[in-house]
DNA sequence: GATTTCAGCATCTCTAGACAAGCTGAAATC
DNA sequence: GATTTCAGCTTGTCTAGAGATGCTGAAATC
């Protein structure tokens, strides 16, 4: 009872693997044609669903395309393999998440308030929140965990007038999360955004990612504003380059 | 023989149809379990497969999720559904393009180069590019055309130093696009990028992607550096929010 | 009461067929 | 030579079964 990665591995998941490593290898290029569902089913001695089955794996993941009454082609431009997330949908930061990726499957997100606290501000951040010197903000950290692996670390600016007696801080914010709870407060925020390649400085964010300083990784900043133009909340994230989140949904 | 737009659907896409509206109607909330395989095929008088194929069109698009053993349930946060463009993998801007959907298989972009000239820019873009008065830049202008629509118009900027002589403007500028072009001069650029959501202004741009001005929009504000800290480039997009690029990927 | 066992139900994989529908290229026709 | 027809290929849809595998909760056991 050896527990094998793959004891009894399906047979359509062997046959996709061949032909994707095929194409990885460039044994089928852009633009080439792929064994056809008679062929697998000769090849691999399966039944015709079972060789559809492994076409669907890579029609599916965008690897490759099917023309009827044609065959099945390695498509011309195809999406960039990533070991990460392919799509992440949340409406509702701090409560759970779902992640979702067509290479693997549903996966499991959970978010870690690390902490929260009112406190003054580095200088750089207050100009960005509009405050004046002595006015303080609230910070939470947030370490968002991807099937047991740290991948983002969150710290988020709240002008402290804008967030004392409310929830907004609470670990579970609710259905909407944050952008609700603003939204709540009459606040219905529009983001600008930052992507920015870097490296994992060193440091204590190195160590709660469990990242090697060097490690390329995204610094993402993101000012969100209020319809009066005023500035509600300002967030820098470190995320780890392998799971780069694509989407995230701050709509309500 | 009237052309009816299904004439003969397919058994599988009716039933995720019907699936589909009952989640949307609220029938279905997230977290709810979904009718199964066997109830689908008591219900629509249908085999294993065929229902199957329907529950797999709605995991497939993230709607839906099966759990061995238990049942097909709503996903509790599932991707906001979109009639644009899920993912866009083109690494070679400007030489044509393929475009595949989750919801609707393949599609079509094409880019038209509209213009290309080299000339003094406004000042707040020279700044951007650390141009002194009297430098040009050379403005590259086109636009994306989705299925025969347009829906976006981009505006680059290159430093004239940096492009005269090479063929970073053609408008098949080969594989890996301008980036590319910019690497083979030396020039590995990491981008900062800005979206923000606007709505479409009056004008000529309004014009040629055939939005109405008020048109909620997304404004794309791409500022690419080379490693040596000099900007390479500034590209101002407009694009039609209703086909929203989530994804694209300028790396080789 | 706490633990273990297990029947029942669900999805997952797979088979061996069948017919429909779209495409291609060669043969037949004009 | 130009056009049309059509056989033969392809993928698309669908059936009616089967066993494997994973989960759950209730019953049996400790």
């Amino acid at each position: 009872m050896t527990s094998s990665p793959r004891a009894t591995q399906p047979k359509y998941q062997r046959i996709a693997e061949d032909l994707k490593r095929d194409i990885d290898s460039g044994r089928y290029r852009p633009g080439d044609r792929l064994p056809g569902e008679n062929d697998l089913m000769v090849t691999y001695g399966v039944a015709r669903m079972t060789a559809r089955q492994a076409l669907g794996v890579l029609q599916t993941e965008g690897i490759a395309e099917a023309r009827k009454g044609v065959g099945v082609f390695v498509r011309e431009f195809r999406p960039i393999r990533r070991r990460g997330i392919q799509r992440l949908s949340g409406r509702n930061w701090g409560s759970g998440f779902s992640v979702w990726s067509t290479d693997i499957g549903p996966r499991d997100l959970t978010v870690d308030q690390l902490t929260v606290a009112e406190r003054e501000v580095p200088e750089e951040i207050a100009a960005v929140l509009g405050l004046k010197t002595g006015e303080s903000a609230c910070v939470r950290s947030r370490r968002f965990v991807l099937d047991g692996k740290p991948v983002l670390l969150s710290e988020s600016y709240l002008p402290a007038a804008l967030v004392t007696g409310t929830r907004i801080t609470d670990p579970d914010t609710g259905p909407g999360g944050t952008y609700a709870r603003l939204a709540e407060l009459g606040h219905k925020p529009v983001h600008f955004q930052e992507h920015i390649r870097s490296r994992m400085p060193a440091g204590d964010e190195a160590e709660r990612l469990a990242l090697a300083p060097g490690t390329p990784v995204f610094l993402v900043h993101r000012t969100a504003f209020a319809e009066d133009g005023q500035v509600v909340e300002f967030n820098a994230m470190v995320l780890d380059s392998s799971a780069y989140i694509l989407e995230y949904d701050f709509d309500a």
